[in-house]
DNA sequence: GGTGTGAAGTCATACGTATTACTAGAACGT
DNA sequence: ACGTTCTAGTAATACGTATGACTTCACACC
């Protein structure tokens, strides 16, 4: 067993010879004129000295909360992160912490053998989740990420309908009219969003062209996804891409066949994360406020702990960037 | 105050007609010979009804223990997706869930306004940790991953040093004698032994010239310490840099100066993420185990927690994967 | 001197669970 | 008929905290 075991507010009461209800009282800073300075003094003395920290468990057991709210992500990304930031700086003021858990996305919850997490905590602040599964965690206020903002859950997410008609907007602009997607092989709300609206907004181009080819979030894949769209017959003069990362693919397919981006060929990402500023040339994307997500729905959250009224879905803009990837089409 | 709150145990027991210590060996698995078939299963039919949960606040303060470890990492980047993934698996195995906690690298736990969910755990795997701040956390078993193994804290790393002995190694054989090394400005222990490896290596070379740039890990400022390294007199024939993102940056620096990769000039990376693949050429690095990382690094901490004697610090070697950013070095 | 009032604490309790010790009854052997 | 053993449960308790209700004492007021 555990050499020592840690010290409770008795053992603190003991050792400043008063009660117990005195030591929560002081360290609880509720001592308003229920307790003498002096006393008071000797009770932080003696905590300090003996190490005492709260028995957290007891804590939550008593006052019915664990201001804790858990940051359900699919992923662990640096697109995550600035999510935490933002979600982590609005908890922090109204004294929550932020933990993340990386959900698998192939167990569900009931899959899991032990007690899971999200049972410990206040709140789930749920990026990304099928709404099958959102169903399945049962009991905790949520509120959903970036995710299908139709159902009965609270619910924040990027305009990347508008997004990808900003993108076409801007390709159509440079004469692009035969448009090939790249898409994200991934069953989440946010890339059916993304498909559905470039489709759309292609086709509703006076001579668009619309092709698509799929690939999970992965270089390799995408630029073997890629390379099916580049050698149509009729191949498209530019890629729109679901994500950064695939762009990246297919750069790779580009210059296999001796394409120039963007003499040859327009490439798009979407998302803005430091690998777009890393590629060559630097690519054309969309910019989402993952930060703002994270606060966002952090103080969508709050609502929901506190019984106010949960406010309607909550769209957020984002902004088209454009780098060296795109450019006139070529005649 | 909420709709409806949870049921307890003791509303299971009343509707199924029975005690609360029934409902808890019941749905505890451990009624061997105490309760009738008949009994307990009305008993978990009451609770399906109910949809009765455990408070986990309740059975922690009862049972001593969470069954929940924190993993804490400085940022959310992919390399800790794989460390999360195999703390996670090895965790699983004995009933333990694994949470995450980014650290806010400018703030030490003391500057917390708020209990930081670290006490709500059994123990914590620290990444990247400097020793004071570890130090500062108190009380929780812990085990730092990639962090100095010369403290009193079990610690198990990568053998870094043997990583960049291994690129020294390569880059010798391909002529190089000049080499510069591209730096992360960042106080972390793996840093310094990369740093020290690499100069140490390159010194030792008959022949051998080391520089050095340092910059944070991004690709821009990576750029502009790659940009003073290769605008000195006598400039290196390759650059060493502390990690790919670096990398990425090296790249951008040489292509502004017209330097072919690796024609001109060789480049290596550490880590071997993602982008090491989607740069061109395809970056020379060097693979660490991150899923081992975590892995080893939750066994220790479960011996740990059952007082088992903490096995030494021990180092998981790199790999070096040579893809095509290294060539001879030009004469 | 009795009553009121404020200060400085303490007492008792409840949060929901897991588990040990106990009990009521049945079955059974002799 | 009576002790023994087994079955099927229940009662009681402890984990450590926060807090509303209560007590004790000193002092002041009339």
């Amino acid at each position: 067993m555990h050499a020592t075991s840690r010290p409770t507010s008795r053992d603190v009461a003991r050792a400043a010879g008063v009660s117990q209800s005195t030591v929560s009282l002081v360290l609880g800073g509720k001592w308003n004129g229920r307790v003498s300075p002096a006393t008071a003094a000797s009770v932080q003395d003696a905590a300090e000295r003996l190490g005492y920290r709260p028995n957290q468990a007891a804590r939550s057991l008593r006052l019915g909360t664990t201001r804790t709210v858990l940051l359900m992500i699919p992923t662990i990304v640096p697109f995550f992160g600035d999510v935490h930031v933002g979600a982590a700086r609005v908890a922090a003021r109204h004294g929550f912490a932020v933990v993340v858990y990386p959900w698998p996305d192939d167990a569900g919850p009931a899959a899991s053998p032990f007690a899971a997490p999200h049972e410990a905590i206040d709140g789930i602040l749920a990026s990304s989740l099928a709404p099958d599964v959102a169903a399945g965690i049962g009991g905790a206020p949520l509120v959903m990420l970036d995710s299908d903002p139709s159902g009965p859950v609270p619910t924040v997410d990027f305009a990347v309908a508008d997004g990808m008609r900003a993108i076409v907007g801007h390709l159509a602009g440079l004469g692009h009219r035969r448009i090939g997607h790249l898409a994200a092989a991934i069953d989440q709300w946010t890339f059916h969003a993304r498909g559905d609206a470039l489709a759309a907004a292609v086709t509703a181009l006076p001579g668009g062209a619309y092709t698509r080819a799929a690939a999970p979030l992965d270089v390799t894949a995408s630029r073997d996804a890629a390379g099916t769209l580049l050698d149509a017959p009729d191949r498209p003069t530019a890629l729109v891409c679901d994500d950064d990362v695939m762009a990246a693919g297919a750069y790779k397919a580009a210059r296999a066949r001796g394409l120039d981006i963007p003499r040859d060929l327009s490439v798009t990402g979407f998302d803005d994360v430091q690998l777009a500023v890393a590629l060559e040339p630097e690519l054309t994307t969309i910019r989402l406020p993952a930060e703002d997500l994270g606060a966002q729905g952090m103080t969508m959250l709050l609502d929901l702990l506190n019984d106010r009224p949960p406010p309607g879905p909550h769209s957020l803009p984002g902004t088209l960037i454009v780098r060296d990837s795109t450019a006139p089409a070529p005649r």
